[in-house]
RNA sequence: GGCCAAGUAGCCCAAUGGCAGAGGCGCAUGCCUUAGGAGCAUGACAGUGUGGGUUCGACUCCCACCUUGGCCA
């Protein structure tokens, strides 16, 4: 191993010295200091790590870089914020592993080869190139030896293999689905290019258009993603878990058959209110319903009938759209009966009913379901009140229902089931269902199966082969990988690009050895996305995705970094990617990350917006890192984006114009004044810290203090390292410690012993404290400062508590919750000293005289309250 | 429309139910300086979006609302 020493105490580097440092330059000068140490770190491999099992082990990863061309400052804040976990982690004695790998493989390369007619390949291995130079220049910490990109063969032969895995065990099937199509183009579009229903490129209304395509099975995981949730509530945000439950949106209920009037058919339809189902005044079915096409060609009014439903099946409808669609729907003339009243109820196709929810079909309740009631007040359906409040007399109540109202309560209207609480009711009423045969129990979830391919040329190719005879066949595993093609005309038009590249599709059938014709679907990118971490322990394994026993050490991730817009797709896919690889032997824990952080988002005031607006090229407001680098330095750089906002916020990057009218960046200005003053103190003091001893014998009160502030910094920065991670705050107390370190010097021109061991302590711990932050200049002051090893292999600095223990301290204290004087006690002063001493003092004494004291609150350590009548 | 965040000084943000202010930006003043857009020092500025509630005590917890942002295959 290269870290060939822990060390044990936090003193010990102090006496471990260099004999010889250089003298230091005044200036601050990032660029040379930058420079030198990503040179070093990189000829000494100082971020490359193997497994070592006598060592605690801490994986930190961040997400895999889309390859877009350039780095943004978004990236800049990610991956600080894992660098300086990685720091922290790796001066705590951890064997860190901190990876990194390229998103290599989706639509920006097939634009630019659109646009520029620049090959996708070529297009993304620039974009690496450059990016891989920016991050470098970042000197973030990764073992590049790791590194993976998800467009090359050795990588994306495995989401081959797993593809024909997930197949052979029918966890991948075909199946029919809509589509954003744009008739002009011919091509299939993202929800994204199809925004307000018109294509991005050509403005061509986009229809939608039912396509066979690949589906992955992650409704079979449903109940085990939910469930799992358990083992990772600690580490991850709420928020995230939240979305993440409703996402897969479990719901108990029933389905219940209602048989047709004058047909064979049936339908059934899913409902968690079958409380309310003597309430039914139609059925609705979504225009993608299998029963549509028959129930239409018996319509009266047959051609009317028909364009609506096809108007209706064009229009866009996802969970954020059909709340704000206009509600639309025909009648189709055909009845259903409700088995339990035999009622007479006509059969609707209505736009708000979503064929891929539970049976794409839904009992319309106008009287308690809020949608049903605006569909019935804009069709004048019937509406009924089958559920009043509890204790209500159903009598009193007015026929007419003016609102829906889907609360609990109790039935009315309901035959036999009148009187009956909904709880209840629900359970007798599925009782009854079953007895009868008509309905059964059920839980479904709102979780759809996963549309898993694309129709693009940039993406790992779908090994399959379509043959007449044999049918759709995977590619054997030792004709793996499936390569894409090179030199593909890409025109955005007509289809995918794979269909019209015959040398690729023509093909002999795997079983049966006659002509057949390969599938020219590409994988989602989020495929890619799902299991890619893994490959970063094994990034060239030519026989299986990795070694089991490789990353058996390392996994699973202790934390991972990345934006929240990743919240549901791909934090749920890559924990269904887990399972699966639990369930054929590859892993053996249920989930991949144990911590996981989402960092805001990177904003500033957008001039042309006149708003603070999220950083981003089609705002207009972007600030080039290149640019930051140059002007204040990578470390400034990392400092600023860790100090201007708590990671998980959103945050600000300061602007101004001066008065010439120049961008001024006044927040990252100070970050890098910051720097050059914790430079300026060194220099003032290398030459007498340098084999300064430990500080012996009585201190000055000055002294106290400086130590006192050192081993106060130590325990915040410790603190929210280990638990709160607010590193704007650490920020913050590093600066406190320079400040009183200045405030320090002032006072001690000529420096005894004591004064430059307490100074040579302070500047040991703010050197390795700021390495997490700002990694070149903490590098470089700690060889400036006489240490014989690289700062990458020292330690975090020790607090000790009795060190930093105030001499005393102020107490509020408080009459009936105001602030009335302040004490002056013991930081550890008891219970009754603070009580009594509150109560001895003059100024609460003649506020308490002659009234009785209802209680005393004491808060040792931070305040008394005196409570009186 | 649903869900999730966030609203504290001119601005970015601290304050883990206990004195609203740690840090930074900006501003002002002083010192230093040939000069200052450098450096050093000093200082001013809010009662926490609104309305209720819980509590001895609420920026913090609860309810409702307002505003802003994010996400919704």
């Amino acid at each position: 191993m290269r870290r060939s020493r822990i060390a044990e105490y936090d003193g010990a580097s102090m006496h471990e010295t260099n004999p010889q440092p250089t003298i230091m330059n005044d200036k601050y000068d990032p660029a040379s200091i930058e420079a030198k140490w990503q040179a070093r770190w990189a000829e000494a491999g100082t971020f490359e790590v193997t497994p070592d099992p006598s060592r605690p082990k801490f994986t930190v990863v961040e997400m895999l870089a889309y390859t877009s061309g350039r780095l943004h400052m978004g990236h800049v804040e990610n991956y600080s914020i894992g660098d300086a976990l990685a720091w922290y982690k790796r001066l705590r004695g951890f064997n860190v592993f901190h990876p990194f790998g390229w998103d290599a493989f989706g639509q920006p390369a097939e634009e630019a080869a659109i646009k520029h007619g620049m090959a996708p390949e070529v297009f993304t291995s620039q974009s690496i190139a450059k990016m891989k130079r920016q991050l470098e220049r970042l000197g973030i910490g990764y073992d590049w030896t790791s590194e993976i990109a998800t467009c090359e063969p050795e990588y994306y032969r495995w989401n081959q293999w797993f593809f024909i895995e997930m197949f052979k065990r029918g966890l991948i099937y075909r199946k029919f689905g809509p589509l954003n199509w744009c008739p002009r183009e011919e091509i299939v579009l993202s929800n994204e290019q199809a925004e307000n229903g018109r294509c991005w490129r050509c403005n061509t209304e986009v229809v939608q258009k039912e396509k066979e395509q690949w589906f992955a099975r992650i409704t079979e995981y449903a109940d085990q993603l939910l469930n799992d949730m358990e083992q990772i509530e600690d580490g991850w945000p709420d928020g995230i878990l939240t979305s993440q439950r409703d996402w897969i949106g479990r719901s108990t209920g029933a389905d219940v058959t209602f048989a047709l009037e004058g047909l064979a058919e049936s339908i059934t339809v899913f409902t968690t209110r079958i409380d309310t189902i003597f309430g039914v005044t139609a059925i609705m079915l979504a225009p993608e319903h299998p029963l549509v096409s028959s129930l239409v060609a018996r319509s009266s009014d047959r051609d009317n009938v028909e364009a609506l439903v096809a108007s209706m099946r064009n229009e866009k409808r996802s969970s954020r759209e059909i709340d704000q669609l206009a509600k639309r729907g025909v009648a189709t003339g055909t009845f259903a009966l409700n088995p339990f009243s035999g009622e007479r109820v006509p059969i609707w196709i209505a736009n708000y009913v979503l064929m891929e929810y539970g049976t794409g079909a839904v009992m319309s309740v106008p009287g308690h379901d809020e949608r049903d009631f605006e569909f019935a007040a804009a069709f004048n359906l019937p509406v009924r009140r089958v559920i009043v409040p509890e204790g209500v007399d159903p009598a009193s109540l007015p026929t007419e229902v003016e609102n829906a109202t889907s609360g609990e309560g109790v039935l009315c209207n309901s035959n036999d089931f009148n009187g009956m609480a909904t709880a209840d009711a629900r359970a007798s009423l599925v009782a009854r269902a079953e007895k009868e045969g008509f309905g059964t129990g059920r839980v479904r979830f709102r979780l759809r199966d996963w549309t898993i391919t694309r129709q693009r040329y940039w993406g790992t190719p779908v090994p399959m082969v379509h043959c007449k005879t044999c049918g759709v066949v995977p590619v054997p595993e030792d004709q793996l990988p499936v390569i894409l093609p090179h030199g593909v005309a890409i025109t955005g038009e007509r289809g995918s690009p794979l269909d019209h590249v015959e040398s690729y599709v023509a093909t002999d059938c795997p079983a049966c050895g006659n002509p057949a014709r390969r599938d020219t679907d590409t994988m989602d990118t989020f495929v890619d996305s799902s299991w890619y971490f893994y490959r970063y322990c094994d990034p060239h394994n030519a026989s299986k995705p990795f070694d089991s026993e490789k990353i058996a050490y390392w996994f699973p991730i202790d934390q991972y970094v990345g934006g929240k817009e990743h919240a549901n797709m791909h934090l749920i896919y890559c924990r269904f990617w887990a399972k699966f690889m639990r369930d054929i032997g590859l892993v053996t824990h249920d989930e991949p990350v144990q911590r996981l952080l989402n960092q805001g988002m990177v904003c500033m005031f957008s001039e042309e917006k006149g708003e603070i607006r999220k950083m981003s090229k089609s705002v207009g407001n972007v600030v080039e890192p290149d640019d930051m680098f140059d002007r204040f330095g990578a470390d400034a750089t990392r400092l600023y984006v860790l100090f201007a906002s708590p990671p998980e916020k959103d945050m600000i990057w300061e602007v101004k114009k001066s008065a010439a009218g120049v961008q001024e960046y006044p927040g990252i200005e100070g970050a890098f004044r910051y720097l050059a003053r914790v430079w300026r103190l060194v220099v003032r003091w290398q030459s007498s810290i340098i084999g300064a001893g430990n500080p012996s014998g009585d201190l000055t009160d000055a002294q106290r203090a400086v130590r006192r502030k050192t081993h106060q910094t130590v325990r915040r920065a410790t603190d929210a390292f280990e638990d709160r991670f607010r590193l704007n705050t650490v920020v913050a107390a590093l600066m406190e410690l320079t400040n009183s370190l200045y405030e320090f010097s002032e006072s001690a021109s000529e420096p005894d012993a004591n004064d430059r061991a307490v100074v040579a302590e302070a500047i040991s711990a703010l050197t390795r404290m700021i390495a997490p932050f700002s990694p070149h200049i903490a590098s470089e002051l700690w060889e400036l400062t006489g240490n014989a090893g690289p700062l990458s292999e020292s330690s975090w600095p020790e607090s000790d508590a009795d060190l930093a223990r105030e001499d005393s301290v102020e107490i509020p204290v408080q009459v009936n919750g105001k602030l009335r004087t302040r004490i002056f006690v013991a930081p550890d002063a008891s219970r009754d000293a603070l009580e009594s001493a509150a109560l001895s003092d003059e100024r609460i004494r003649s506020l308490v005289e002659g009234q009785s004291i209802a209680k005393v609150v004491v808060v040792p350590g931070r305040l008394v309250n005196v409570v009186i009548k």
